[in-house]
DNA sequence: GCGACAG
DNA sequence: ATCTTGTCGC
């Protein structure tokens, strides 16, 4: 795939005031509501056809639910040395349908709030070496939740004009509307833009989904902290990360590109 | 000035 | 993110 909006490819040379200004643009340029064209239904791991998808070959005899099913890619990082490994997967109903990767140097260090430029071009090289074009793009990091509501799946879905999903392990900035401690499977709760974010206070900003949980035990798992990219809105997102999970904390998207990064990195090794 | 801060 | 064995609890 190629970048729509190549202009707003992150710069790591640009002075900290013209990266942020660059983040407000893509701000604006983002779509925090639903607007793509595939089934948020037939997002899914499971090749168990769905009572839809049923319905859709009784009606149609000559459909093929599988082979129209939304390419979802998942994207993660691994690190060697000053080089970035960025690796791409991408599913469809559960079943890998390519897979694919850059290794870059690496030109700024890890900034709270500036992540997409560290990891950016790298994971652009990437997805530019992608045969298919993918209907959603899963990342590891925010996307609304950012300081200026530009993070690294909304700057690098805006880029590619492709819709976008945030997948974080820690909260960068917001607050949940409860706290999230020790909560069961499937629970969520909002977070909402406070002080530091760039947007009036109490503006939905992303998720705490608790994606899974032991039964009963002492120890707890952490939720996951989704966040609109680009062309999803925040309660969609939730709704395809929770299609999207199987068993793990991570949805397969990205813990397939998670460990596929990982493989090139111990042959780089 | 101090604390908080995706990967 | 990364350096890393065993170990506690599902």
């Amino acid at each position: 795939m190629e970048p729509v909006h190549a202009e707003f490819l992150p710069d790591a040379s640009l002075s900290r005031e013209e990266i942020e200004s660059l983040q407000r643009e893509i701000a604006d340029n983002a779509v925090f509501e639903d607007r793509f064209a595939f089934d948020p239904a037939a997002v899914q791991i499971s090749s168990e056809p769905s009572q839809q998808q049923l319905t859709t070959a009784a009606s149609d005899p000559n459909s093929d639910a599988a082979a129209d099913a939304p390419l979802v890619a998942g994207v993660d990082q691994a690190f060697l040395d000053d080089r970035a490994i960025s690796a791409v997967v991408v599913l469809q109903v559960g079943e890998v349908v390519e897979r694919t990767h850059a290794v870059r140097e690496l030109s700024i260090p890890y900034i709270p709030g500036l992540l997409a430029f560290r990891e950016g071009g790298p994971i652009a090289a990437a997805l530019a070496t992608l045969d298919c074009e993918p209907d959603l793009l899963c990342f590891d990091g925010s996307g609304r939740i950012h300081y200026r509501q530009a993070g690294l799946a909304t700057h690098l879905g805006v880029v590619f004009d492709t819709p976008s999903i945030g997948i974080a392990k820690n909260l960068l900035c917001g607050t949940p509307r409860e706290s999230v401690d020790g909560r069961p499977a499937g629970w969520r709760t909002p977070i909402e833009a406070a002080d530091a974010v760039d947007c009036a206070d109490g503006t939905v900003i992303g998720h705490a989904y608790q994606s899974r949980q032991y039964e009963s035990s002492n120890r707890h798992i952490n939720p996951l902290y989704i966040s609109p990219g680009h062309r999803v809105a925040a309660e969609t997102t939730v709704d395809l990360v929770a299609a999207l999970c199987d068993g793990y904390k991570l949805p397969e998207p990205t813990r397939l590109a998670d460990s596929y990064a990982d493989e090139i990195k111990a042959e780089l090794s």
